[in-house]
DNA sequence: CAAGTGTGTGAGTGCACACTTACAAACAAG
DNA sequence: CTTGTTTGTAAGTGTGCACTCACACACTTG
């Protein structure tokens, strides 16, 4: 979990590239999630974010540095909102807990943004620094999901199988359609 | 199901244009597999075929019109795993198909080109035809398992869920994580 | 005011890659 | 032998994009 803390009044100067970074980062987590690491330039992140391409770069390391620096602003906003909803918890049976973080986590991921960059970055594991990333972005949730919840390893596991499952749905868009097959895979996952 | 037959001795000469795309679409799968659609170049994919980039773009309309073909070509591959699977099952209850299939598919996906194909394709779904193509083909292994074991709504869903998990599991190299949340993750998975 | 430091950009540069075209060899049919 | 078809390639062409660099403005400090 990463708190940000306004330093402008401390630090003198330095935030205004921290305020940029996070700025960049949020257009860079949009715009990822929607054309994926290869087939999005870094012009498009610029000009979303509102700044040059050039600063771009000099605010990250390169477009993989970025693109490893969004994976993990998404993660920390999963991790949030996983841990927003286990507060909603109307019980304290472990089962309870991991539903009310699956309803989170649902409610969180209707923007898509979040489930598809996921998507995009497991797609790019090839890459040494985007596995690692996205190891330390499930190491991060699932630690937190076993320790809140209390729950057992067969219950996490099926809590994370879900969620992959919705990776699916979304992605192929099944919930547009209505043949059996697809009202199946898609049954009380939500529709949004 | 495709069954592929040879017609050599009947239409003269057009099989070996027929040999040479089964040919590349092995390959396609493979290297798509490994590096996605859009850092895979097509000469990567004709060298590995043996044979010229031009005539890839002969045999196949455009990098896309391969793209779509191989993920036909995967799914039937997956379809076909699954239904030789089924027969193998011990007993006649779904749930016993269903795990019978899911056996044949685990050892399938050994050699990871499938499942990390079908990562590679889901993660380029804002192209509308791989979008149709990902859908065509989770429709053919859905509708086939669901018939075949004569499983309910919750049970395929079920099984495509975990599925799912092996996608993750794979990507994110989590078999080589002996940590607590990993070893839930990959609990009972098998371990190749 | 001068010098330094942090924020920001326009205008390149070089390369990778999708796709084309012109051409060649093999083979068949008349 | 000529003509036509199919299989195959070498050598482009044009474009998109990651990354750089020289330069400019703002703001602080002495």
């Amino acid at each position: 979990m990463t708190f940000l803390v306004c330093e402008c009044t401390l630090t003198n100067m330095r935030s205004t590239a921290e305020a940029r970074r996070i700025t960049v980062l949020n257009a860079a987590v949009s715009a990822f999630a929607r054309t994926g690491f290869h087939a999005t330039p870094v012009t498009t992140v610029a000009a979303a974010a509102g700044i040059s391409e050039a600063y771009v770069f000099r605010l990250f390391s390169g477009k993989l540095g970025l693109f490893v620096a969004a994976a993990g602003a998404c993660f920390d906003r999963i991790a949030a909102a996983i841990e927003a909803g286990a507060e909603q918890a109307t019980g304290g049976t472990p089962q309870e807990i991991l539903d009310a973080m699956g309803a989170a986590y649902a409610e969180l991921i209707a923007d898509r943004d979040l489930l598809l960059f996921q998507v995009q970055a497991q797609a790019v594991t090839d890459i040494p620094e985007v596995a690692e990333a996205v190891r330390a972005g499930y190491r991060q949730v699932a630690t937190f999901v076993q320790d809140r919840a209390g729950a057992n390893d067969a219950q996490v596991q099926q809590f994370f199988a879900y969620g992959q499952l919705c990776h699916l749905i979304v992605t192929a868009g099944l919930e547009q359609v209505s043949e059996p097959w697809a009202r199946a895979l898609t049954a009380g996952i939500r529709h949004p």
